[in-house]
DNA sequence: CCGAATTTTCAATAATTATTGAAAATATAT
DNA sequence: ATATATTTTCAATAATTATTGAAAATTCGG
């Protein structure tokens, strides 16, 4: 396979797996592009390379940026702006499992919180049964949670190691 | 809060935690509703809870069912069909897991195989950098489909209390 | 400051995805 | 077998989400 088609294929089946991810196709695109690009790239390279116009471009772009994922660099003597991605992938999955975290996970657990504190007795068994699963929901997530934290902490080399060992 | 109040909040936000993760909306809200219900349910039961037709209703018991979340319950005496979620979180979270690593991921390492095989000449840093990031993608991928197996096959406790050690 | 280059915004539109509801198919009791 | 209850399908429609493109705002060199 030649260069030109499998990085079609890359930045195509990147897009879509972003779809099943709550990730809209044309972001998870971008990136994809960067990804796989030596250089720093310009709008105007982007809505090139994947036929997208202006608008749908910059908006990504930022929503990128917002997400850690991108950032603008400065080329001395260009008037443009270039953007480029994180390459290391490690700090990619660290960078987008903090941002669900914060932005999912955690108002999730908040509500949980709440709603275990629902009033009534729980011999009837309505009541029981949403606490009971509502707990557990809670329980897991909890942990899960922390779980999290330490990954976004951890090296890749140390996370391979351990989990090998672990889950040998 | 009361109950009927606590339930509507947790099958709302449930859905829209669903939305997040490439899940329909009524899909999670019919998955949250079995959860919290002590008995099973027919569809009259959740088209009135969720005020959703009954086309609707039947598409998405029949997706839940197909994801290995939800089960047709047969009770005597009764014409109608009962429909009833696992309760054990634990094993609805693995349940989860393993269809979308099936459906998702093994798919992406499968493409990323072939990706890596481009021609070309790695001195090219375009090459290089292309082959560079499917490799770094693919390694970590590999590492998360095994570490998934094995969360996969693993109990609750030992997971929690194996992670909580580890992680500390 | 001026003017050109560039970026950003956002209302309009397109594309996608979810939902309805009624008709068809199926199952069951008598 | 027939009538009735129940489930399933799916074309039509609604709702949501993504994308465009042109106008407005901003930036920056001279």
């Amino acid at each position: 396979m030649k260069l030109t088609e499998a990085k079609q294929h890359f930045i195509s089946s990147w897009g879509a797996f972003g779809t099943h991810w709550g990730i809209n196709r044309t972001m998870a695109q971008i990136h994809a592009l960067l990804l796989i690009s030596p250089d720093p790239l310009t709008q105007d390279d982007m809505m090139e390379e994947l036929n997208i116009s202006r608008g749908n471009t910059n908006m990504n772009i930022r929503e990128l940026i917002n997400w850690g994922l991108v950032e603008r660099v400065l080329l001395s003597g260009e008037r443009k702006e270039y953007f480029t991605a994180e390459k290391d992938i490690w700090k990619v999955v660290k960078q987008i499992v903090k941002e669900r975290k914060k932005r999912e996970l955690e108002p999730m657990l908040q509500l949980l919180d709440k709603l275990e504190a629902v009033e009534g007795d729980k011999r009837d068994k309505h009541v029981k049964t949403f606490v009971d699963t509502v707990s557990s929901i809670k329980k897991l997530g909890k942990q899960a949670d922390k779980t999290l934290d330490t990954m976004i902490k951890a090296e890749e080399s140390w996370f391979v190691s351990s989990l090998m060992k672990m889950f040998k």
